[in-house]
DNA sequence: AGAGCTTATCGAATCGATTCGATAAACTGA
DNA sequence: TCAGTTTATCGAATCGATTCGATAAGCTCT
């Protein structure tokens, strides 16, 4: 009664093969005549047998095919994150060239931390990296698992794959100083992990690249640029932001908003203020990505190709895993003009 | 020159003990003297050895600790979906128990097919299936691969994570029915894959299990309410929904979302069109998620516990991997009041 | 001191496929 | 017809750990 599964063995033997020759019927890695791949085939179907077993042919072949996706946050917050979806999408496509899978893993909390160690992998993608994950990154380093970083502090030797998010950023300040605006106010991601909502100080330490890099870029043109950090990168964050940015007695003309996200949430609470936009202030977002409850807007943004990102992640991965070299990657974001931006108003008060 | 990991053989030969002991100590299944560990364990740290191979593990134990959850749609939309991430994050923690991770899938496109095939895989957790998934499943089964099914329709014997929609749909309508409204619509998901933004006729083929119950459960109170369907569960689908249902001649005093989102969007669209919510036009939502963009409401919406309901789906998949039987479960929502419906106002036109 | 346990350790079999070199058969061209 | 290729197939080694039954040593209790 016991219900063994048939291995290729078993398939081989009825079909009267090697078990070699049968292997190679399915995996297709040397010529084979009709007949006996015809009569294996059929012995396979006869047994029920449904092809090799992954967790055999991997061991064999070194190989999992399996891709690790470690992300710094749990992935509520990661994926309300359209970038982070897009990234996904594109490492999706980007890893199935290479026949594999992602497997999402997540650096915090649940004594998931061993997954880095004994979950199958043959390579890791880390996403917007901070230093926090220093040692998760040791590990994988000595067990020869390739790394790729998107976004973050790479490890020396670790290739990554970023943006010009500086010179990105640098454009729509320009674009805005054009317009003849003089106060504007940067609302930016956070700067680091657990950091409250509030102003950016000038000693405040920045960890994550993204923020410091976006902001080095808008203080290009203005350097006095205060500066305001949410806790997340979401649409309600924004609106929080927004209300503190726009009530203020010296209400800035622009603000440059470090994501889509924010600047919609900004655009929102510029609205609930009873204040138009562009007429009364300007507002620039950052990521090109389709903001769900946007409409209505075209917003002047830094479009980044963040699909793109996702593969050549997976590009990157592929040639590591092939024992080429993987040298880093920036790509560039292209400035897009919409409808929240507008030439300053003349101050009513001199 | 030929750089070898070293395996667990080469560290118990180091240590001097055999390669079961070594094994032991790294699994910790049977009683190791402290001697001995030690002895391993810095030989290991000598050789550099980081832990057993996870490939080999895998063959040997017949599990590879990875759960595949199949999508029916691109990352990018499944995730636009907050009861979508919530689920996940469930379903993360619930495998977790196990000491499993999950492996994306998705069930279109990209010759990924063979992932199913091809990927060490233990079980799988099917996401808002629908009848298009047919094949994959009889694949999967063939294989002998254990599979939970969330939100859709399982094939028999398959155990169902689920949800009391109809009931619980029926909470909404007749909470607005007491409210004295009678002209209601139903602002409907999506009844099937690729269907445009429309009304629904009567022969309209619902394929999706969650349109067709909740629509139900609706139409229990408001048997001839009309339904609108939309293209995708996203705000701005509901806003232009939303645009199309309150500027209709006869407008109805009340919209049943079935989702928050869609709700949302309804809640933006009559803001736009100069209506007050709830004063003008009652609107009731579906999910209790957090939706990014709708600060100002408290909305009334039926609460489910999404993340629940991804616990249970990896509860399930625990037990058929300890060879139980796991049975189907349908979690219950519960309505919550908000600030969004209203008493419907005495019509001004007799 | 010897029966009966518990604790450590080991050897050998096993998980299920893949791959490489060898061999044989079939075909090519001069 | 014979040397030289292709084309098919096979045997055996290998991937790297896990696990089970056996064995031996160390204890406890009477």
């Amino acid at each position: 009664m016991s219900e063994r599964r048939p291995g290729i063995a078993d398939v081989a033997r009825a079909a009267g093969v090697s078990a070699s020759t049968a292997s190679v019927v399915f995996s297709g890695k040397a010529p084979v005549s009709q007949a006996t791949r015809g009569r294996v085939l059929s012995a396979a179907a006869e047994l029920g047998y449904t092809g090799p077993d992954p967790r055999a042919a991997s061991l064999r072949r070194g190989r999992s095919g399996i891709v690790g996706v470690l992300f710094m946050e749990p992935l509520r917050t990661a994926f309300l994150d359209p970038v982070k979806t897009a990234m996904m999408d594109g490492l999706t496509e980007g890893v199935a060239a290479l026949g594999a899978g992602l497997l999402l893993l997540h650096d915090d909390a649940t004594g998931n931390g061993d997954l880095l160690t004994s979950a199958p992998i043959d390579a890791v993608v880390v996403i917007n990296s901070s230093d926090a994950i220093g040692e998760a990154l040791a590990l994988l380093r000595a067990r020869g698992v390739p790394i790729v970083v998107i976004e973050g502090d790479a490890a020396a030797g670790v290739p990554r794959i970023g943006l010009n998010d500086r010179e990105a950023q640098r454009l729509a300040a320009a674009h805005l100083a054009q317009l003849g605006h003089r106060h504007v106010v940067v609302l930016a991601l956070p700067p680091r992990r657990d950091r409250a909502r509030d102003w950016l100080d000038a000693d405040d330490e920045i960890r994550f690249d993204v923020t410091r890099d976006r902001l080095a870029g808008a203080r290009d043109l203005f350097p006095d640029a205060a500066a305001f950090a949410v806790e997340e990168n979401s649409i309600d964050e924004g609106v929080r932001a927004g209300r503190a940015l726009l009530s203020s007695r010296e209400r800035p003309t622009a603000v440059i908003a470090q994501s889509d996200l924010l600047a919609a949430g900004v655009i929102r609470a510029a609205e609930d203020a009873g204040l138009r936009v562009p007429e009364d202030v300007s507002v620039t977002g950052f990521d090109g990505v389709r903001v769900d409850g946007l409409d209505g807007y075209e917003l002047t943004t830094l479009v980044q190709p963040a699909f793109e990102k996702g593969r050549a992640a997976g590009a990157a991965v592929a040639r590591m895993l092939a024992g080429e070299e993987a040298a880093s990657i920036t790509f560039t974001c292209t400035f897009r003009e919409g409808t929240t931006t507008a030439p300053v108003r003349i101050p009513s008060v001199g």
